[in-house]
DNA sequence: TGTGTAAATGATAATCCTTTTCATTTAGAG
DNA sequence: CTCTAAATGAAAAGGATTATCATTTACACA
C-alpha cells in the first residue's frame, strides 16, 4: 500500500468512517492511476478485486472522498449545462453555492497562461473554463 | 426584437440553418433572460410562446447556438465528473478534446483574481474551477 | 406566387447516469 | 465475543439527454 492510500486510509478514519474492504479498493484504484477516471470507471477497476461491490458504493465513495478534499472531483458539482446569451470567450462566471444566482465578470485576460501552457506541455489550447464558487452577498447574510 | 437576437438569427441563416418559428421562440427566450437557463427552464418558457414546442428541439437549437458560439454553455461538454487522487486546490488540469487525455499543471495562482473578485461583487469565495481544453500533441499529429 | 426538397420538428422510446430505498451484513468499539 | 450504528448492494425510481422516424415546413428556385 503506498503512502497516499495509507493516509487517505487515516483521514477517513479521523473522520469516523469506517474502513471497509469496499473502500479500500476504491481508494486503492483511484491511486493507482495517473488518469482522471469516471464513476464507471472506477466501477469496473474496483470489481476486479472485488467483485461482488456495487456501483452505489462507488457513488458514495467518491462522495465522500471528494468533501474531505482527498480525491479531486473535474467540473463542479451539479448537474451541468446552463446557457446565457453571449460568445463563451469574454467573460467568466461565479456562481453562488447556495442559490445558484449566476454573477459575470470580465476584464481578466488568461491568454499569458494560455500561451505558457501550450508552450510547456504542447496542446493546442481550444478554451477554457473559468469559475468560481462562492456565496453571494444575500446568502451570507440569511445565514 | 432586440439587436441580439437580429444577430442570432442572421448567424444562423449564414451558416445554412432555417429560421423556424420555434428557433426564433428559443432564441427570444434565451435573449430576454440575463440568467442562466437549463434546457428545461428554456423549454419552459419557449413553451409559453409556442406550446406545440419539443423538449427535443430546445436541445437541438441549444447545441446549433452553442457550436456556433452565439450562446455560452456553462461547464465544459459532455458528462461531468471524473476524479483523481489529490486536493482540489493544488493544481488544476487541461483536457484534451479528442481522447479526452488529462494532464495536470501547478503554479499559478489565482488568488489575486479571487480578492479583485470578492472585492466587486461581495461574494465569499469558496472555490473555483479552471480547465483548459485543447489537442494534446497525439491527437494533433494524428489529424 | 407556386413547387419541390432537404431540413426541421415532435412524439415516443431508448439510454445513460445518479440517487433512493430497504433488508442484510459488517467494522470496530467496548 | 457482542452489540450497534454504519455500510453495503440489489432493485427500483428518477432525471437528463439522445435516437428514431413519420410528418411537417422553410425557403431556394422556377
Amino acid at each position: 500500500m503506498r503512502l497516499t492510500e495509507k493516509r487517505i486510509a487515516a483521514a477517513l478514519r479521523e473522520h469516523g468512517y469506517k474502513l471497509t474492504p469496499q473502500r479500500r479498493v476504491v481508494i486503492g484504484a483511484i491511486a493507482a492511476s495517473p488518469d482522471h477516471l469516471t464513476p464507471a470507471d472506477l466501477y469496473q477497476k474496483a470489481h476486479q478485486d472485488h467483485p461482488t461491490i456495487g456501483l452505489t458504493t462507488i457513488y458514495r465513495t467518491l462522495e465522500i472522498l471528494a468533501r474531505l478534499e482527498l480525491i479531486c472531483e473535474l467540473h463542479a458539482g451539479g448537474s451541468c449545462r446552463s446557457y446565457t446569451i453571449g460568445a463563451p470567450e469574454h467573460h467568466h462566471h461565479i456562481i453562488c453555492s447556495v442559490c445558484g444566482e449566476v454573477v459575470d465578470f470580465s476584464g481578466y485576460d488568461i491568454s499569458p497562461l494560455e500561451k505558457r501552457l501550450s508552450r510547456e506541455t504542447g496542446f493546442e489550447i481550444e478554451g477554457h473554463l473559468l469559475e468560481f464558487i462562492g456565496r453571494c452577498q444575500n446568502c451570507q447574510q440569511n445565514a
